[in-house]
DNA sequence: TTGTAAGCGTTATCAG
DNA sequence: CTGATAACGCTTACAA
């Protein structure tokens, strides 16, 4: 048999050899560790030493056991495309890990077993298994099967995305209209009065969002606006100082699209995309009609601010999402469920910020170049 | 006080309950769940009949205290530049996850505190509190201190990245010097003679596997070979069948330097980078010079195969690591190492795989338009 | 093959 | 404010 298997990790220091090195009684050092002023301050002082001294941390396990709390909140990481892996993943996970961590949780991470898509026989797993006291879920569409199942479950939950109106508004999101809305200002700004909006092919709640926002805005603005991509919506809409015109070629490639307009009359000064990777199609089509983007050419921005968007030629402004604020707020509300005190308000919508960059009229450059970093 | 806040979850089914509706002792429903050979096919029926009904999961705390197998393994998030996060994190979570859990382990994610940069006191929080069996490090260098430490905690680990030679030989790395020859040979076969390499400003032990790759196999091949970019290392080696040049303008921008090689006599028709980021960079260097990337004009590849690359016009040719043969590699050694069982070999050395796209001579379009995805 | 007894490390209860 | 006792749910010995 292999030495210390599966035992118990040998060395592990336990709150009987802190008591014993502080002469107190372990539950002396329970209480100094879970409720320090029902302690005298100089046995207090004692234990800590001694706690310090022999490097002592609780076991989870028998903490868990007795209390109840698990002190660990579960992140169900979204099912994508394993082509097309989400790219802010790693910067919305370091910080929900850290806003976890500030409130003395930790994040585990979950995904549905292999081969079986189903995200819910995970969940039930993982609270079957009582190994969080709450999730996190991402990406939640208005009728999430995930959402009602948590419900039922009656598990803590919260998500990143907002919930439909007969779900529980356990959600915090980013305010779609409005970031759309300060991009078009930003371009009105540079002297833009004929702008387009370039979706998705396929509309999603937030993308509808995005088009709405920016058509809302022009309108105001007196902007001629126009907009193009969605399949589902084909909405257009114009300004009082120009002529709307319909999504044109909905169905064909983005990049089709924007170079129709940009062949047309009144043509397009600027490009909202409702992505960066639409960008990345804007760019193209704009170079394929020989313009140039940027300052003296045609504007572009892009939503979402990936990494990406830096090392472009011009580098891209874009949406940067406030993943420091979302996750604080996730695990904020989280934990209050978790403690069984009420939740404040119904959602929580944050704001957006605008990082302008050469793709909208500042130097043309990439921010940064001869990269030295990991993946340089 | 507020309802059943912090208390064990209520109607959580135990094993008692199961034992009870099985008609056995629930010594008898622990045997049917960790040593099944040991009970009566037809006992064994009628407690998995029980477990189902119920939809009992054994309590995990529990479990560990008893056991002291925490069956969870912890993953280090890499502290990298929050302006650049991994873009392949996302992939390699995602994999190391499924592959964890087919082997009945959860992923547990962890960072230093915030402000604390200091990686080794998370360990340390981490092991003393007996959350993991085992820990997954990536992005490891040669020297590093976290291999360092946790090597003296005697706590079973993995590393993504090979470590130093006086150091345990427990990692799992891609074959650098292979991969950037499959390069070569790929830009070979398309006819190319004169061929540049075009690195990163500091040279890192796996990029400078990478040049060196790429250098011994141009000279193998005979071809006409120039490298760029390193601040360090300055190499540069040639073939039989043409001229070497010494890396002009190490010290200045990538673009400069590409922009300079196309510009003077025998320019190279071919560019492999050390990363993806870095084609950017050749693919403006080539544009600025009044030269088209892809076939007919200057074949261009990267490397790490980011999400991006399929989206870039045209598409960007690129090495794609094996995250799930890493994943699943990792796994298994580090619970090798929990086991007891002595690690197989000294470190394992997996094959990438070329991806090739239009900027090395296929069609000029991206794999993909009109996003429709998430984050189209 | 099955049942009985013990204890993993911690925290809650209640006596001093 | 401190110390003894019990219990959280489970798995490992050992006895039936």
């Amino acid at each position: 048999m292999p030495e210390g298997a599966h035992r118990p990790r040998r060395g592990a220091t336990t709150i009987e050899e802190v008591a014993r090195a502080a002469g107190v009684s372990r539950q002396t050092v329970s209480n100094a560790l879970n409720a320090p002023q029902r302690v005298r301050p100089e046995t207090l002082e004692r234990v800590n030493a001694a706690i310090r001294e022999l490097g002592y941390q609780p076991d989870q396990s028998a903490r868990s056991l007795r209390s109840g709390a698990r002190r660990t909140i579960g992140y169900l990481a979204p099912v994508d495309d394993p082509l097309d892996p989400n790219p802010l993943m790693a910067g919305f996970l370091e910080a929900l890990v850290d806003a976890a961590g500030a409130a003395g949780q930790r994040v585990l991470l979950f995904r549905p077993g292999q081969g079986t898509a189903d995200p819910v026989a995970a969940i039930d797993e993982l609270v079957a298994a009582r190994q969080v006291d709450g999730l996190v879920l991402a990406d939640v569409l208005r009728e999430d099967v995930r959402i009602a199942h948590v419900t039922g479950l009656g598990v803590p939950f919260v998500s990143f995305g907002r919930t439909g109106p007969g779900q529980p508004q356990r959600w915090v999101d980013i305010g779609n209209e409005a970031a759309m809305a300060e991009v078009v200002r930003h371009l009105a700004a540079l002297g833009h009065r004929r702008i387009g909006y370039v979706g998705a092919a396929e509309e999603l709640p937030w993308t509808a969002a995005r088009r709405a926002g920016f058509l809302a805005e022009a309108r105001r603005l007196g902007l001629s606006a126009v907009a193009t991509g969605a399949r589902r919506a084909g909405t257009s809409e114009s300004g009082d100082s120009g002529p709307g015109r319909s999504g044109a070629a909905a169905e064909g490639s983005v990049a089709a699209s924007v170079r129709a307009l940009l062949r047309g009359p009144g043509r397009p000064t600027a490009f909202a995309a409702g992505s960066d990777l639409l960008a990345l199609d804007v760019y193209e089509a704009v170079r394929a009609e020989g313009l140039v983007v940027g300052p003296g050419g045609v504007a572009v921005t892009g939503f979402y601010d990936m990494p990406l968007c830096r090392h472009l030629h011009p580098a891209l402004t874009s949406v940067r999402l406030p993943l420091r604020p979302i996750a604080t707020a996730l695990v904020g509300r989280l934990l209050a469920q978790v403690r069984g005190e009420a939740v404040p308000g119904e959602g929580l919508e944050l704001p957006t910020e605008l990082v302008a960059r050469g793709s909208s009229g500042r130097s043309g450059g990439p921010d940064r170049s001869g990269w030295s970093g990991w993946f340089g």
